[in-house]
Order: structure tokens, then sequence, then C-alpha cells
RNA sequence: GCGCCCGUAGCUCAGUUGGAUAGAGCACCGGCCUUCUAAGCCGGGGGUCGUGCGUUCGAAUCGCACCGGGCGCGCCA
């Protein structure tokens, strides 16, 4: 697993107090001081020694093995001259048996997960800042699923709203509508609830019908929520995103399991009816320490349900599923709200899913807004992406299909889109410019998928030469010569970090950023070892077998993020 | 006003639980396609890590204050 166990284990000989965690590797800042490194901060601190002592005692005294050629200290430093045969065959042979499973933990083996993600309200064509959502939420599921987890994938279909109201309202014949026209209709019926108060009513009252079950009102409400949800999930589906189950919102607008949690309410003190009749919930006398969201209503003084008591009914729902991690993937618009929900459920013994938040995706102009149309629809992006792309592919890919090309164009662009969105930090605000979204060079997925692509040239063209492809077993000699090969192994040998890291940050970016790394490592290879033209068979082979754990890397690490490696681009 | 998030090169961003000289890309300048795909590579300029105190052997990373941006505090969800 971790190729540098050949070299902890002679200093967890040495020093008992030490634990495996204490000895952390890292390339050094320059190959010629050593080909790793270990700091000696944290043994240190164990041991109560300054650091320098310690690097010189594990320096003078720890015999290593016959794969560590030299051993020496920079101040707080050991650094490691190695075997770089002896451990690149290692590596190699880790990557290629392992294949698919290469970088995974397995720290999800046994367990069971619940995310949910996207829950777009149904009403448009989702804009790229909803699509952040889904990406994140997708990526995680990937990742967890790498990692071992049995995941369900949850999508709240928010259909009983008063905005849902307004366009039930407005789309007199849902038959002769498509999804296409939504976004206007959606705009023009926010426009007249805004001019026309007696409209906005009329959407009040249709909500009241729909909660005491009239049958019809609810046809009209599904025939709408419907018909958006399904253009949306396809529109989603280009992104490769899918969903397990798909629930309602009004499927809970009543439910029994609120009773005990509103007792639990009502034992704390924390239940209230406010001056308009609505029954509401205190939660400063749940722990809440701020003026802003103390309270928070639950039902209406007709009976009927509000949001947060749905949300209540809802979490409870997918909490009793009974998975090991629940998640819940938020727009930073809704932490107040989440935390609000949390605090009843806790009141009353329950658990809430632990929240990924993550900012907004803002155009130059300011945020995006369904409502006012100020948006770039996903679909618009990935059309015009798919269509730069296919400029390029179709002068480069001359000899393949016309669908195929097309297909190689699409995936590309979605790549340029997933990777561009995954690769920051959630928290992080980014503004939304057309012109770097479209570029497909440098710090790109499309770059990413290049390296790919080159690999698996390299690789068509010596298998046609030697009549066979390059086998998966490392045997025989594995030489090592350059700083290129040497790197390129290392940051391979350290996906398994990067994906610990990702689960623990509950985010893929720290793929990403491998993915690129890794790209770009090889891309430096690429250009300074030859592998067809080697200098010997054994050369040719060990490089061979390089780049293909390469490739299994980088695969592995764009299926976290939900981007195809490609064959040809 | 109160709470949460963010502030690193002209621009967009990396920077694992504090650790060796803060890294990429875009843009700009100079090289490289009879050589495994130039969606590429090599070299160059460009930084008070928002500001100020503090904690520490050591701070972009931790704490406090301030400045700037985002979000929230609804019979919207």
């Amino acid at each position: 697993m971790n190729p540098f166990e050949t070299l902890s284990a002679p200093i967890l000989a040495a020093f008992s107090e030490l634990e495996p965690d204490d000895l952390v590797f890292a390339p050094p800042p320059k190959l010629d001081m050593g080909d790793v490194a270990l700091r000696t901060f944290e043994c240190a601190r164990k041991l109560k020694m300054p650091p320098p002592a310690i690097a010189a005692r594990i320096a003078n005294e720890v015999a290593f093995g016959p794969d560590v050629a030299e051993v020496s200290t920079a101040g707080p430093y050991v650094n490691f001259k190695l075997d770089r045969a002896a451990f690149g065959r290692a590596i190699v042979a880790e990557a290629l048996g392992r294949g698919a499973g290469f970088g995974s933990n397995g720290s999800g083996a046994g367990k069971r997960a619940l995310v949910e993600h996207t829950s777009i309200n149904p009403n448009a064509s989702p804009h790229v800042g909803r699509a952040r959502n889904a990406m994140l939420g997708d990526s995680i599921v990937r990742l967890l699923r790498f990692e071992g987890y049995d995941v369900e994938v949850h999508y709240y279909v928010n259909d009983i709203g008063r905005q849902i109201a307004l366009l039930v309202l407005a789309c007199d014949d849902p038959a002769s509508m498509s999804f296409d026209d939504m976004l206007d209709v959606y705009r023009a019926a926010n426009a007249r609830a805004e001019a026309e108060p007696e409209f906005a009513e009329q959407g009040y009252a249709l909500l009241a019908r729909i909660e005491e079950g009239d049958a019809e009102t609810r046809e009209r409400f599904h025939a709408i929520t419907d018909l958006c949800l399904k253009g949306q999930v396809a529109v989603l589906a280009r992104l490769g995103i899918a969903y397990d189950s798909f629930d309602r919102e009004s499927d809970h607008v009543r439910d029994p399991r609120l009773e005990p949690v509103v007792e639990a309410l009502r034992e704390r003190g924390a239940v209230f009816t406010d001056e308009e009749g609505r029954l509401s919930v205190d939660l400063s006398k749940l722990g809440h320490e701020h003026d802003e969201g103390r309270y928070i209503a639950l039902l209406r003084s007709n009976g009927s349900s509000m949001y947060a008591y749905r949300d209540v009914a809802y979490t409870i729902d997918k909490m009793e599923r009974g998975a090991d991690l629940n998640l819940i993937v938020l727009g930073e618009d809704h932490k107040l709200h989440m935390q609000q929900i949390a605090l009843i459920l806790d009141a009353a013994g329950k658990a809430a899913p632990e929240p990924v938040y993550y900012a907004y995706i803002l155009l130059k102009e300011g945020k995006m807004s369904t409502r006012q149309g100020k948006v770039v629809l996903l679909s618009e992006f990935l059309d015009e992406a798919t269509a730069r792309a296919a400029e390029k592919v179709d002068e480069q890919c001359t000899d393949l299909a016309a669908e195929e090309r097309a297909a190689i164009a699409e995936k590309v662009a979605v790549a340029a889109i997933r990777f561009a969105i995954l690769r920051v930090g959630a928290n992080k605000n980014v503004v939304f410019d057309w012109e770097s979204s479209l570029s497909f060079t440098g710090d790109t997925g499309p770059y990413v998928q290049y390296s790919c692509a080159r690999i698996a040239s390299i690789l068509r063209k010596l298998a046609a030469q030697t009549g066979a492809p390059a086998p998966t077993e490392v045997a025989g000699e594995f030489p090592v010569e350059t700083d290129a090969e040497w790197a390129l192994l290392t940051k391979i040998a350290s996906l398994h970090e990067t994906v610990a890291a990702a689960v623990r940050q509950r985010s893929c970016a720290p793929v990403a950023q491998f993915a690129l790394d890794t790209a770009r490592l090889f891309t430096t290879f690429y250009h300074e070892c030859p592998v067809i033209d080697a200098g010997s068979d054994a050369q040719r082979n060990a490089r061979a077998q390089i780049c293909m754990a390469t490739r299994q890397a980088i695969e592995n690490a764009l299926g976290l993020l939900g981007i195809d490696a490609l064959e040809r681009m």
C-alpha cells in the first residue's frame, strides 16, 4: 500500500514511542536533495527532543534495507536517496494490480451513505449556479462509492411552493407546454404576481387546496412539476449525474412522526402560538444564541404546513433510512435554516444530516436570478462548449466517424465545466466568465484528458509495433533513470492520501488538483522520456508501464470528478 | 446592526492536521512542430499572502481587532 513502509518500519522499530502517523514523508523541495524526505517535527514533539537531533539519530542509528541508498540530514529533515527502480516497480505494480480500485482506502466498506443533492425547484432549466450543487454532490457520491460506501442519492422535489403554484396557474394547458417554454412562463408568472395581488392570492388558494388533499389540484401540480423535473434531469444527465430517488415535498405535508417532535419542543417550553396564530418554535430555548433566526413557524393558523415543517418531516424520513453517513449539499443561503432544523431535531433526540455548503457562482453583473432571467443556463453553456470542442476534434480526428467525434466533443465540454467547478473550494464565490470557461488550455479538464489521449496514443502505437499490448504484470528489470519518471511515480503513489483528504474535507477539489499535477508531470515525462524509442527493451517496457499506471491514476481521479478519460481527442 | 463564509502575482485559483526558497494557469515577453497528438513543452518578468497586533523555535495556515466582498436574518423554499 504505502511504498514508503520500507522506510517507516525500521524507524518505528527503533523508536517505540512513535506511531506510523508521526512519520510524514514528502518530496523534498529539490530532487537532488533526495528522493523522499521525512520531516521530524511530529517525532520531536513526541520524543521531546529538538528536531535536528531526531533527524541525526534517524540518519545515523537506524539500519535501513538495501533499497535505501543514502540517508542524510538537513536540519530537521531526513532526506533519503532510494533505489528508484525498486520503489518505482512497487508503485506501478500496485497501480496496475488494483486497477479501477487504485487509490481507494476502502474506508466505506460495509457502510451505507445517503446523499441529498441538487434538489432544484422544478420550474425552469437549471443555470450553472444551480449545477454547482449537482456537480459537488455527484462528485461526493462518486468519492464515497470509490471508498466502498453503498450510496443512495436523493433529490428533494419542491413541488408545492408558492412559486410552483404561480407556475401552475400560468399553465392552463400543461399538455401543450414544453420544458423550454418554462423559463419564460415562470418569469412572466412571477412578474404578474408582483403586479397583481389577486393573482398571488390565487396561488395561495391553490396551495391550500393541495394540502387538503384535492386530487385534481394535485394532478395539475404533478403535471407541471413532472415536466420540469424531467427536463432538468435530462440536462443534468448530460453531466453524467443520476439519482436513485426523487422525493416529493408534497408527500410530507402531514407526518405523524412530527408529533413526538412537537411534544419534545413543548417540554422544553419552546413552542408557542404567534400573533398570527402560527405554531412556532422559539429556538432560543434550544440553545440558539442570536436574535436572527430565533423564531421559526411550522404550521399556519389554518393548520397547513410551512416549509420548515415539511423539511423536518423529510429529514426524519431520510435519517430513518439508517445510513451510516448522511450528507446534504446546500447553498450557503440555507445555512441558518439548516441549523434551525438541526436544533429542532436535536431537541427530539434526532440527528440531522451533515451539511456541505457551497457559495454562489456570480455573474460579472451580479448574482444570477432565474426570476429575472439573469442566468447562464447549463444547457446553453454545454452547447457552446461542445461546439467549440467539436471544431478541434473535427480537425484533429479526421479518421473518426461523425458520431464518434460528436461524442468526444461533448465529453470535452463536460470535462471543462465539471473540472472548472470542482477544482475550486466550494465555499468560494466564483465569477462566471464565458471566455475563461470556454478555454481548454492550461489548468483545465480538457488538458487532463489530453494527457490521457497521449498515453493511449503511445500505447496504441507500441502495441501495433510489437503486436501485443504492453503487459500489466510487472516483471524483470525496471529502470527508473530520470527525475521526470521519479516525480511522476511518487505523485501517482500519493493518490490514496489525496482521496483520504477529499473524504475528510467532503470535497473532490484535492482530487482535481491531483489530476492536474499528475497530468503536468506526465507531460514533462512525455517530452523527456521517449517510450517507443527508449534505449532498451527493459526501459521501453518500464516506461510503457509507467504510462499505464499514470493513465490508471488519472482515470480514477477523473472518475471521482465525473469526467471521462479519452482515448482520442 | 448581528451571525456564517471568503480576501494569496494584473486576472482565475492551489497551498492536507502550522514546517525547507509561497506554487500553477490565463495574460505579457523570448524560444520549440522532418521527433510517441502544439488542447503541448522550455525559459523570463511579475508577491507587504487585505491591514494591524498577538501565540510559537517557526504563521498564508491558529487567536483578537479592523477594512473590503458574498450570504442570511419573510404566511419564499
